[in-house]
DNA sequence: CATGAATGAGTGTTCATTCAT
DNA sequence: CATGAATGAACACTCATTCAT
């Protein structure tokens, strides 16, 4: 509870003013609990930024995959996962500032991205079926999503920037750009 | 001089130990000069990091755009730009971290990249002549940039990150990729 | 009991780490109590030092004083006096140590040593007695007590410090060495 | 410069008010230095002790072994040393009860009290001589001088205590004490 | 009577910035 | 123009103390 309440009001104040611009003291401010209750859930401000990235991670991919079966023709699962992905961030702009500022961070290590990433395998199954069927580069299917969350953090991250309205049609051409991209 | 001994210091440091994590006096240390000699160049830290910001984009326009010549079809001379930014990034892995990490933090103001992304609008030249001749989706130049950009850094990030041997294939392969995916 | 165990957590871990390295919360653990229990037989950690001292006063004195009955010469007394002193310390090292560091400590008042000391006064009247006699050098009882108590803890410091063996004979030489400074 | 203002600010305020009831801040206000300096100088808090004690160690070793021959018979030189040490302390009460205070203190460490002893070993020369002369009761160079240490620490900590006005006639009582003592 | 989560005042420590040399 | 010792405001973090359960 107080530990999300933290969690929520970090993300947001380090989006907004960057890591070194925020105090404990803000965070706890905007969290509504005292600093000591900072100090007793996080055992410092980098923990902090580790726990807001896995939790992130970790409601992001609830979101993706909530509904999400299996089944049908690659291309149409590959449209529902990246339609889900696409209205997850549209919805949640300070989610994905804070994803694209810290993907590259030295904050987050190699253990932290690797426990923050494991739901994310799904999407190397669906890369790796699609890759049965010959309908991909040759890539590997880990390449292949990385690549294809690479586009989407570029677009989403201009619509964001540009206040743009985006419609079903806006994004279902993206996600054709993205499946062009990678596709044979 | 002193100036660029600097910048150089900065960069390394902010790059591979973080923003907060780095001090004036490592950066002066790094750089071999005094930390009253940085104030003299540079005001604050945040000056520091806006003013690399700044070099980087034009040393790395200047490498990119190096023996350019604006003639030839568009998919000639689209070939010709991305390559120069992957070659450019590869033999410089250092400046793509700097360009990754602080390409959405809150220090560097609309100002700073207005100023520094002016050398790279010679792209949305190129993009504008593409749409001219219908031959890419609807988007406006600006976002076809963007897009761009940003599958560029997504790959070079895990090329970078894996240590791949980067081949002229590969190189190739993925041009086609950024091709296909904003082509018709 | 409870109050018991949380100053003998104290008298430890005060000890091993010293007063401002130890946290209440430490105490508590180790005296298998919550924090709350600790308030509430102590107003304060300064407290907690302080009935230390004087539980430790008094449990030394008990020890001390068994089985004395003021007869016999006074080079008996002092004899039985020093050795029951020498055994007490000797059995319990970690309460020597406590006594020797926290007995010019400014956290003990007047008041609180007066306390303390109050079963220590029949030194001054063996000490009284041998003046009487002329069996010591021109210094008062008070002044007597002080010295010996002294020249006993320095020897006992080291005495623990390199885990000596000590006989009989030791001892019995200690205290000569203790009755030849003072008597004439 | 700088360095001896601290430590010799932190020595009087330790010992007024004790280690954890004074704050750097305070440290450095005595000293009249900024606290940052305090901080050029020495990297902790616990740092500060322990060059106070060996800054006083040195001291002490400078003003008794001044003039110091090793001639004459023992008991000679032994006086000699004596009324040295007893005219130190006497003149300088605040280091004498620092040395009290913090001799077994748990943040002096074994390695600074060898450091800060080394000048003492001279002590051990003159035992030595005097156990080769048969004048001492059987005990180790080493274990005679840490007994005539603590029979003169105890003195002294009563005169300070009471303010007594010491002169010629109690110092050389004292030191007939300790010689008593030690010697068969 | 017992507890320990919650608190925030207070502390040690850092570090951007200044300025005398 | 270059330096780095000096500074103290500001910070991360601690921990004695409280109080609802």
């Amino acid at each position: 509870m107080k530990r999300i309440q933290i969690l929520k009001a970090g993300l947001k104040l380090f989006v907004i003013h960057g890591l070194h611009a925020v105090t404990i003291a803000q965070v706890a401010a905007e969290a509504k609990v005292g600093i000591g209750t900072v100090y007793r859930y996080f055992k410092s401000k980098e923990d902090i930024v580790q726990q807001i990235w896995i939790l992130q991670k970790s409601e992001e991919s609830l979101y993706i995959f909530k509904n999400y079966k299996a089944v049908g023709s690659i291309r149409t699962q590959f449209n529902f996962l990246w339609e889900r992905v696409i209205s997850y961030f549209l919805e949640h702009p300070l989610e994905f500032q804070f994803s694209y500022q810290f993907a590259a961070s030295p904050v987050l290590t190699k253990d932290i991205h690797e426990v923050a990433m494991k739901d994310f395998l799904k999407f190397d199954e669906l890369f790796e079926a699609g890759i049965k069927e010959h309908l991909f580069k040759p890539l590997t299917s880990r390449h292949l999503r990385l690549f294809t969350f690479s586009t989407i953090n570029g677009w989403i991250l201009w619509a964001i920037d540009e206040k743009m309205t985006i419609d079903r049609e806006v994004i279902d051409m993206f996600i054709e750009m993205s499946w062009d991209a990678i596709s044979i």
